[in-house]
RNA sequence: GGCGACAUCGCCAAGUGGUAAGGCAAAGGUCUGCAAAAUCUUCAUCCCCGGUUCGAAUCCGGGUGUCGCCUCCA
C-alpha cells in the first residue's frame, strides 16, 4: 500500500510501526460552532481511510481530539452570553449528532483538551526544563530556533518566513515565530492552576500530548486539513521531537480544501455552509459521493448542482439492489473469478493513496452487472454482494434494510393511504378514465410521491429532494 | 517576495510513456393510455506553442489561465 506523505512529498510504501496495526490521529474540531462542509471533508476522508485499513484487517486505533478550550470558544461564550462550558457542551453534542448523520464511524478515542490539562502542564514543564521553552510574563513559549529542523514538514525556512509574513507584535517573545504553549488568563477567563500561574494551554500542545498518550511517541499516521501543515503540524513536530528525540509521526496526510463556486468559503463572504444545513436537503450518501468522487488531496469545488448530480448517482446504486431484491437473498452468494478480479482492482486502486474516485467507479461497474439481464441470476447476486461489500468500505449502505424498504420517514398509515389511492386509480384506469387517473398521480406527485406503472403493478416511492 | 497545486466530453471526475475509467445530463430504441421508472444504444484525443520518443493527456522547456499556503482556519 502506498500513501502520499506530506513530509517527503512522495507516495511511500506504508510500513506500520507495529505489523498489523495502524495508529492514526486526526485533528478534530474546535467546538465553538456547528461544523461546516469543509470540516466534513476531513472527517469523511479519514473515515474512509480508517474503514479501508479495517477492511484490510489492520487493527486500527483512531484518535480524534476535540478542542474545548480556546480563544474562539471564549469569544463565542461572550457572543452567546453563556458560559464556556455551555458553549462546548452544546457544540460537542451537535458535532456528535452531525457525525452520526453523515454515517461517520466514531473514532476509538475522542479526548477533550480539558481532560488533558494536567498532562499538558507536565509536558510543557519538560520542554521548559530542557530549554526548549521559556516563560515570559505568565505565558510560556516554545523557542522555535532551538529546534533545528523547524519547517521540515511545510518546506519553510525561518529566514523565508521573515521576508513576507506579517509578524505578530509581541514583545514577550524572543522570536516572532515562537508559539504559545501556555497562556496567562485574563480575569474572568477559564483558567487552571500551573507552575506559571493561572492560565490555559495553547492549541498546539494538546495534539502532541494526547497522541503520545494514546498512540505512543512515534505513530503511523497524522492527518488534518491542508491548512494545518503550517504552523500547527510543524509546531507539533517541534514539540514531539524535542521531547522524544526521534520522529513523531511516520506519515503525514492532508486533505485539500473545499471552495464554494470557486471562492474560498468564509463567513464574511456569505458563502458559508454548515454540514447540518446541507443534510437538511441532501442525503449523507450524496455528500459522501461528492467528496469521494474527487481525490482527497485535490481542492474540491462545492455547489448545489454537484450535490444534485451526486444524489442521482447514489440512487443508481439503490436501484440495482432493489432490482435484484437484495434483501431477500437467503444466503450470500459465493464470489466467482469475475467478482474476485473486480474486488482485487478495488484493492489496487485504494492501495494507491486511497483513490476513491476509481474505487467508486468499480462499485458502479458492479452495480451495472447486477442489472445485466444477460447474466445468470447467481452471478448477478454475487455482484450485488460485492457491490455492498465494497460500498460499505467507502461508508455507503448504512441501514440498508430501511433504505431499501422506504420505511425510513413514513408511517405505515401513510403507506396504506397511498396504496388506497393507487387502488382507486386502478379502477379509473380500468374504465379508461384517464382524467381522474392522472389527477391522482399528479396530486401525489405534487407532494413528492411518485408513481410508476410497471408490468407487476404500480410502484411508488418518495422522491428525494 | 517565498512555497505549492491545478487546467481532460455540456457538468463532476480518473488516468504519471502504449493509444482516453466512472457518474450526472443529453439523444434515439424498447416498454406505457400518456407519463415515470427500468433497460439497450450513442456521446471527448486531453489550455496553447515548441521539444524528447517508434509512441505523450502523461516527460522537458516556454506561454496563458485558475487556485491555495506563508495570519485564526479542516
Amino acid at each position: 500500500m502506498k500513501i502520499y506523505n506530506t513530509m517527503t512529498r512522495k507516495k511511500e510504501e506504508f510500513i506500520p510501526v507495529e505489523p498489523g496495526k495502524v495508529k492514526m490521529y486526526d485533528c478534530g474540531p474546535t467546538v465553538y460552532n456547528y461544523f461546516h462542509i469543509g470540516n466534513a471533508r476531513n472527517l469523511l476522508v479519514f473515515d474512509v481511510i480508517r474503514r479501508y485499513f479495517e477492511f484490510q484487517d489492520f487493527q486500527v486505533t483512531y484518535v480524534q481530539n476535540i478542542t474545548d478550550i480556546d480563544d474562539k470558544i471564549i469569544a463565542q461564550s461572550i457572543a452567546e452570553g453563556i458560559s464556556t462550558e455551555d458553549v462546548t457542551a452544546k457544540y460537542i453534542s451537535a458535532f456528535l449528532e452531525d457525525m452520526d448523520k453523515l454515517d461517520i464511524k466514531k473514532p476509538d478515542f475522542q479526548p477533550l483538551a480539558t481532560q488533558y490539562i494536567e498532562k499538558m502542564i507536565a509536558f510543557i514543564q519538560s520542554l521548559e526544563d530542557m530549554g526548549a521553552a521559556y516563560e515570559s510574563a505568565g505565558d510560556v513559549y516554545f523557542a522555535v530556533e532551538k529546534f533545528e529542523n523547524y519547517g521540515k514538514l511545510s518546506g519553510r525556512k525561518l529566514k523565508d518566513l521573515k521576508v513576507g509574513a506579517r509578524i505578530e507584535e509581541n514583545e514577550q517573545k524572543n522570536s516572532p515565530f515562537d508559539f504559545t504553549l501556555w497562556k496567562n488568563a485574563k480575569p474572568g477567563e477559564p483558567a487552571w492552576q500551573s507552575p506559571w500561574g493561572k492560565g490555559r494551554p495553547g492549541w498546539h500542545t494538546e495534539c502532541v500530548v494526547m497522541s503520545r498518550d494514546l498512540l505512543g511517541d512515534t505513530f503511523d499516521i497524522h492527518g488534518g486539513g491542508n491548512d494545518l501543515v503550517f504552523p500547527h503540524h510543524e509546531n507539533e513536530i517541534a514539540q514531539g521531537e524535542s521531547i522524544a528525540g526521534h520522529p513523531y509521526v511516520n506519515y503525514w496526510l492532508h486533505n485539500g480544501f473545499l471552495n464554494i463556486e470557486g471562492e474560498k468559503m468564509s463567513k464574511s463572504a456569505g458563502n458559508f455552509f454548515l454540514a447540518r444545513d446541507i443534510l437538511q436537503k441532501y442525503s449523507a450518501e450524496a455528500i459522501r459521493y461528492f467528496f469521494l468522487s474527487k481525490h482527497y488531496r485535490s481542492p474540491i469545488d462545492f455547489n448545489e448542482e454537484i450535490i444534485i448530480q451526486s444524489q442521482a448517482a447514489v440512487k443508481n446504486l439503490y436501484h440495482s439492489l432493489k432490482d435484484i431484491d437484495y434483501l431477500n437473498f437467503s444466503e450470500l452468494p459465493q464470489y466467482s473469478a469475475l467478482q474476485m478480479e473486480l474486488r482485487q482492482q478495488f484493492i489496487n486502486v485504494m492501495d494507491d493513496d486511497f483513490n476513491t474516485a476509481r474505487a467508486l467507479a468499480i462499485v458502479f461497474e458492479a452495480a451495472k452487472e447486477v442489472r445485466n439481464k444477460n447474466l445468470v441470476i447467481s452471478e448477478r447476486m454475487a455482484y450485488a454482494r460485492l457491490m455492498v461489500e465494497l460500498g460499505e468500505v467507502l461508508g455507503f449502505f448504512r441501514n440498508l434494510k430501511e433504505k431499501l424498504t422506504d420505511v425510513d420517514n413514513f408511517s405505515a398509515k401513510t403507506a396504506s393511504l397511498v396504496e388506497m389511492l393507487i387502488s382507486y386509480r386502478q379502477e379509473f384506469k380500468k374504465d379508461k378514465n384517464w382524467q381522474w387517473a392522472d389527477r391522482i398521480r399528479n396530486d401525489l406527485a405534487a407532494i413528492k410521491i411518485k408513481l410508476k406503472d410497471t408490468p407487476q403493478g404500480t410502484e411508488w416511492e418518495i422522491e428525494d429532494e
